[in-house]
DNA sequence: TCTGGGGTCCTAGGACCC
DNA sequence: TCTGGGGTCCTAGGACCC
């Protein structure tokens, strides 16, 4: 026998502001938000915050004035804190079931499949334990698809009477709960498709489960779109993917602090995320052949001149050696590179991995390259031990430049480490 | 003055092959 | 004069997610 699957999506509430609050208890009733990096938009936002209208990605230097007027506690966003704080939250979530997807930093789907227990009393006790043990709130919405859980979370959140538990087994509640859905707010329809399903005549989810031609569906909003509507109905169509699987590309990217026009400057950030990335390949056990570099001025500044421009180079060995992905990734940035542009953001992506062990040698390599690949690959391990004993980049290539770099980004607003310094540990009195 | 960063998947269309 | 058709692989770009 088929037994029918049931999810759980479990999501922190405004999760980064959530974790400021955690350790400034005097915060509970002021509205908090959490700037993105160079603290340029809001990017977490408490109920109190968004009562203001104070949009998601509103720029701060638009709605300043505003925060000031009402008291907002705005800060730098510190993501050493939230990662170490969402680590914990997904440890006592493991515990509720074995099966257990972290789909982001806030958010983990749990396959409940099978278990014989009250499901309404199985999510108010996950949200209970959570905000127990580890002090951050969450929401829990339980239904037979990861779409269905996703839009009970939703619920859960606005409803006052749910206070964010909410379960959705049945299919007389599912559809009550559909039809209080604007399209906009199901998982998988963005801007583009909400546009075109609303032309449809479609505008809550339950209109769109019960839209009955699917070959449109399918034509229009491509196979993804008849996959949200089947999980509307009721059918699963996404897996939970547990395995802590690979990740296929590997970016690193800012917005510079201050606009760069040299070529120097360029290629200094470009070393830095190019280390930065290659360090993060490395944990995941892989070597890349493809190496992409970005660079791009500033799309808001009308009056510059607009330049932006991509381009990679593939490699025939995939390596994980810092200094030769800075060599490829200094190639590419040479060719893209324009003088007189005000460049405000650039990165470097790695893709076309393969496993660190199983590297296929390029039918022309020497044996003195395969010696030279075995000599990089320790050195990388060194490199990689020392500086995550002795903190980020205290070994690094010197193309990645020494002295205080003009382009790094604007943290004004940064909140002590609490969890990852000892010497800015929360004082209790 | 000041507008984030890091991912995934799908499709159309071109190149290439027999 | 007549000028195929089907399959696979790759890539760029779009849309979406948090």
């Amino acid at each position: 026998m088929k037994t029918n699957q049931v999810v759980a999506l479990v999501d922190c509430n405004a999760f980064f502001c959530s974790c400021e609050r955690l350790f400034r208890p005097e915060l509970r009733n002021r509205p908090v938000g959490v700037l993105s990096n160079n603290d340029g938009c809001f990017i977490s936002r408490t109920n109190e915050l968004k009562a203001l209208g104070v949009s998601m990605g509103a720029p701060y230097f638009k709605v300043k004035e505003l925060c000031q007027k009402h008291n907002v506690a705005v800060f730098s966003s510190n993501f050493a804190l939230y990662t170490n704080l969402s680590d914990r939250v997904m440890s006592v979530l493991s515990r509720f079931t074995p099966v257990i997807e972290v789909y982001s930093v806030d958010e983990a789907f749990l396959d409940l499949t099978g278990l014989q227990v009250d499901f309404n009393e199985y999510a108010r006790e996950i949200r209970d334990t959570v905000e127990r043990e580890v002090g951050i709130p969450v929401s829990v919405g339980i239904a037979p698809t990861k779409t269905l859980s996703k839009l009970a979370n939703h619920i859960g959140k606005k409803s006052k009477k749910a206070k964010g538990a909410v379960v959705l087994l049945e299919e007389r509640l599912q559809n009550i709960a559909l039809k209080q859905v604007e399209v906009e707010d199901i998982w998988g329809v963005g801007r583009k498709s909400a546009v075109k399903l609303r032309g449809l005549g479609i505008k809550n989810a339950f209109d769109f489960k019960s839209y009955h031609n699917t070959f449109q569906i399918q034509k229009i909003f491509t196979k993804l779109g008849r996959m949200t509507q089947d999980e509307l109905r009721g059918i699963p169509c996404y897996e939970l993917s547990v395995f802590g699987e690979k990740k296929k590309e590997i970016m690193c990217s800012r917005s510079f602090g201050n606009p760069v026009t040299s070529l120097r400057e360029l290629r200094e950030s470009i070393a830095n995320f190019a280390t930065n990335a290659s360090e993060k390949m490395r944990k995941q056990k892989s070597s890349c052949a493809v190496i992409e570099v970005f660079c791009r001025s500033n799309p808001f500044s009308l009056n510059d001149e607009q330049y932006g421009a991509s381009s990679y180079q593939k490699v025939l060995t995939p390596t994980n050696d810092t200094r030769k992905i800075i060599k490829y990734a200094w190639n590419v940035l040479d060719e893209l590179f324009r003088m007189g542009i005000l460049y405000k953001k650039a990165g470097v992506s790695l893709s076309s991995f393969e496993c660190e062990g199983e590297l296929q040698p390029s039918l022309f390599n020497h044996d003195e390259e395969i010696k030279d690949d075995e000599k990089s690959l320790r050195l990388m391990e060194v490199i990689d031990k020392i500086n995550s004993r002795e903190g980020a980049n205290t070994i690094h290539s010197m193309a990645c430049g020494v002295d205080k770099k003009a382009w790094a980004m604007k943290r004004e607003k940064l909140s002590p480490r609490y969890l990852t310094g000892w010497n800015q540990l929360p004082v209790a009195k």
